[in-house]
DNA sequence: TTGAAAGCGCTAACAT
DNA sequence: ATGTTAGCGCTTTCAA
């Protein structure tokens, strides 16, 4: 910028004027500036105008997996609405894992982001007491943050999802419906556990629910646990997307009436198409990127917790009979 | 910092040692001003720190689209090693738009990323220049940099894996296979294109090529008028895992020997499953990322140009007979 | 083992 | 319309 400036035959002041395009330059004077930074290739440091400045126009996202396609989907309309405001994207990967959420967290702290958009893993966040106090925005997706933080939280409508789910194969005659969710420590398993609960009413077997982390060999050896009872199940509810497609492996072409909460690419296709509680991880993402940037330019109302609503998608799988 | 240098009773420099893990701090001292560190909450200004270094530990990653399943590994797996170097991943999409690429690259290096990973949507990348001279190291992958750009580049065995799956269904019997691709100015679309005409030999027919950005429709009526011609397609070979997916939508049900570019989520659980020939994403981010660590630990070797090997999934689609 | 001083590149505040 | 000065928070260099 010196280098410029002297070029120019002006003040650093006045190239720095024209960067950022500052009005009061004389047009001739602004040309001359223009030509040096042109010939010199140079281009502003944007470290050095953060820390004077306050501002990195960056804000952070922590998820759970980028690439688990509910993830991918919430960060690229994170991503377009942050361009939209000017800003950059810092975006990491908890993997599930409350230490790796709170390290992201930090280090994006450290960096001065201007705000966080955040998918906890774990359910303490006392840890972020200094950054909102220091006046770091956050917003919390598709999980609410531990006891004693109180910010915006977009959440989608997990139990009513999961009601509409059960609801929808005991209107098509069955009663005996398994449920296999993911970690009940897990905020949305929880949620979706509860709402399947609510919709049977009273009527509910504990030997139909298996709540775990999924893998081939749980999900397989659960569904043949309950399949082996006096009185089997005649429907799955699954709790997530991942669930659904370990639910189909195992299954293995005997047919079974089931419907998946969240929406997959394909689900249409398979035979029977397969009926879903569709979640939008877009509308989520930019919900909450929109919240945050009204926290930027000054909102200081009460925290906002909009429930995000989810639909029941029905393909054929759902409506087969008992 | 300045606050816990006084309140520890050190100097500035002091509290610098302490927070950098520099040796030569009396353990007393460094007690006292880890002390004082945590009453008054301080954490370092990364920002600050990296005007003074020079180095701002993160990478710029631009690829076509993080909601694409393909770039959601990639971007997953840049990350990993990011992680592993201490580094932070600062990330956009260009959606397949040059002077969104060419912003994105502009932005990140204006914050002085340590480096850069691109998949390029356009094909000019002179702009680049200054950069690279400059010393901030760049890969590509999955396509290549435009010309006088000479870079570390990774790709996939394009031409390669469609020969492979045009032969494969040449073996099945067929001499009558159709490609449909994404458009040819696209090159992997181009490298693909080439891969199935050498496969051929001198047998291909124009009219059983279809070239252009994909769309239920545009697949529809290309499908339609090379089923309509005297001598018919009896096996089509698709470019990339979106086109496979929406001619497995356009043919709906009507059984058609059909090999995909690109492996996906339940391609083996459609009836018949999909036959595909697999990239490896991840790998292709690791390989990026491990590259671009190594220039930045200083290797000033000859740019290389890993080629990753694909592999095709025979599940049944592509073993149909004509 | 510790500290003082200079300066990274920029912008805000205040002249001129 | 343009320039001067101070300082953002840290690390580097040199000195004690």
């Amino acid at each position: 910028m010196k280098d410029v400036a002297s070029a120019a035959g002006v003040a650093l002041k006045t190239v720095s004027r024209v960067v950022n395009g500052e009005p009061g330059v004389h047009p001739a004077t602004a040309d001359r500036v223009r030509a040096a930074i042109e010939s010199l290739g140079y281009s502003r440091n944007e470290s050095a105008r953060v820390l004077r400045r306050g501002r990195t126009a960056t804000i952070g996202l922590v998820i759970e997996d980028v690439a688990d396609p509910f993830y991918a989907s919430l960060s690229r309309a994170v991503e377009d609405v942050a361009a939209a405001y000017g800003c950059l994207l810092l975006s990491g990967s908890s993997s599930e894992e409350p230490a790796r959420e709170r390290e992201l967290v930090r280090t994006f702290c450290t960096r001065r982001v201007d705000g966080l958009i955040v998918v906890p893993a774990g359910d303490d966040h006392s840890y972020l007491r200094p950054e909102l106090d220091a006046g770091t925005p956050a917003v919390f997706a598709d999980r609410p943050p531990g006891p004693g933080v109180d910010v915006d939280t977009v959440l989608s409508d997990n139990a009513g999802g999961a009601a509409l789910a059960t609801r929808h194969l005991m209107a098509c005659g069955h009663s005996r419906i398994a449920f296999l969710g993911d970690d009940p420590s897990i905020y949305t398993a929880a949620r979706r556990l509860h709402g399947y609960r609510a919709a049977l009413g009273g009527l509910q077997d504990e030997r139909l629910v298996a709540m775990r982390p999924p893998s081939l060999d749980s999900v397989r050896s659960d569904l043949e646990r309950m399949l082996a009872l006096e009185h089997p199940p005649t429907a799955v509810f699954t709790g997530n997307g991942r669930l659904t497609v370990t639910v189909l492996r195992a299954l293995a072409g005997r047919p079974m009436a089931l419907v998946g909460f969240d929406d997959f690419e394909l689900a249409d296709l398979l035979v029977p198409g397969v009926t879903v509680v569709a979640q939008d991880p877009a509308g989520m993402g930019r919900t909450a990127a929109e919240l945050l940037f009204r926290r930027l330019a000054g909102d200081t109302g009460p925290s906002e917790h909009p429930l995000l609503p989810v639909r029941l998608v029905p393909r054929g799988s759902g409506e087969l009979p008992p």
